[in-house]
DNA sequence: GTCTATACTTCGATAGAC
DNA sequence: GTCTATCGAAGTATAGAC
């Protein structure tokens, strides 16, 4: 996509601008969904003009990956010490409530667009190994031999977690009291 | 929405080019994604001027809201006599394959309008309702006595289901491999 | 039932001035 | 670094002719 005409201007990556546009997009995403992050609602929002953002970005596209490349190193970060904590399992049952209104969006995105797909699929497979290990640790922290995998189990986990949240958000809660009474084991 | 003017003329609902409108609009929104379902895009693959949808539509909500009526109307018939095989569980799980990309493209219509969230609401209660009588008749078939709410067993399968469809969509298979071994339990 | 014509909005993107 | 100016494309929607 990237390679045509170098002959375009572009903003240095450690603006100031440039870290806000990146924020109020995520924020967007969060709130609002995709389809409100558009060039105009960004800077206007900052009291900028819309062309701002394709000089720092180019395409709106180049703007949601560095979104997901924010969004993800920061929870990415966040996981990493969180399991940590003694009760491992209940933290990634935890997580899966938290992020899960970016995380559906961004998956909405990446549907449509071999880029973002790419950018998250890197991201998810990594997530899930670290939630695997989080399982593998409260296992050990018990002492207990593993009867089934723990990436099947950190995937069902988060699977659970991750529909509850979604349904919640669409106002669904057919045997959520149910299911949640079941994940308490 | 659509209490200002009744001046405005609209088609009857046994039109047959009503109908293709809506069977088109549900195979763009499972193979291109909700984004393609625009009045230009659906009248002009019928051979048709893009005025033609608002003619029996009004507003592309409107059609959207007729698309998951008939689409849900069409599955619950289907489950409905499905959950009469010998192995329900075996078929609410391979079900949540399959019209995965369809119910993933309408949460995400559902999650910025009201209208579409009301109607998907009622749809998504009724079938984890059917999916848990399923789970109750596994059992019964089997003579187990249920230690586990069947709403709770619908709620994970289906959601681990939903999961790993949505995950293969996006070319994310880590730990796919475990949790299918899992559920075949 | 479908068309033409039209209005209005918003979008992404580029070139060049300051 | 941010602006003005401008482009073309696409969107929803309405009124009225045939």
């Amino acid at each position: 996509m990237r390679a045509k005409k170098p002959t375009r201007r572009l903003g240095v990556e450690n603006s100031e601008t440039r870290a806000q546009l990146i924020r109020l997009a995520a924020r967007l995403i969060r709130d609002e969904g995709c389809a409100a992050v558009t060039a105009r609602r960004l800077a206007e929002d900052l009291g900028l003009k819309r062309q701002i953002v394709h000089y720092y970005f180019g395409t709106i596209e180049d703007l949601i990956i560095a979104v997901i490349r924010r969004s993800v190193g920061k929870l990415h970060e966040r996981v990493r010490q969180e399991l940590e904590s003694d009760e491992p399992l209940r933290v990634i049952w935890q997580l899966g409530n938290i992020v899960t209104t970016a995380l559906f969006e961004f998956s909405a995105m990446a549907m449509r667009s071999k880029a973002i797909k790419v950018e998250m699929k890197h991201y998810m497979d990594e997530f899930r190994r670290m939630q695997a290990q989080a399982v593998t640790r409260h296992l050990e922290l018990r002492g207990i031999t593993p009867t089934i995998s723990p990436l099947a189990t950190a995937f069902v986990i988060n699977s659970v977690a991750h529909t509850l949240a979604v349904e919640k958000a669409l106002d669904v809660t057919e045997g959520h009291v149910e299911t949640e009474a079941l994940m308490e084991d």
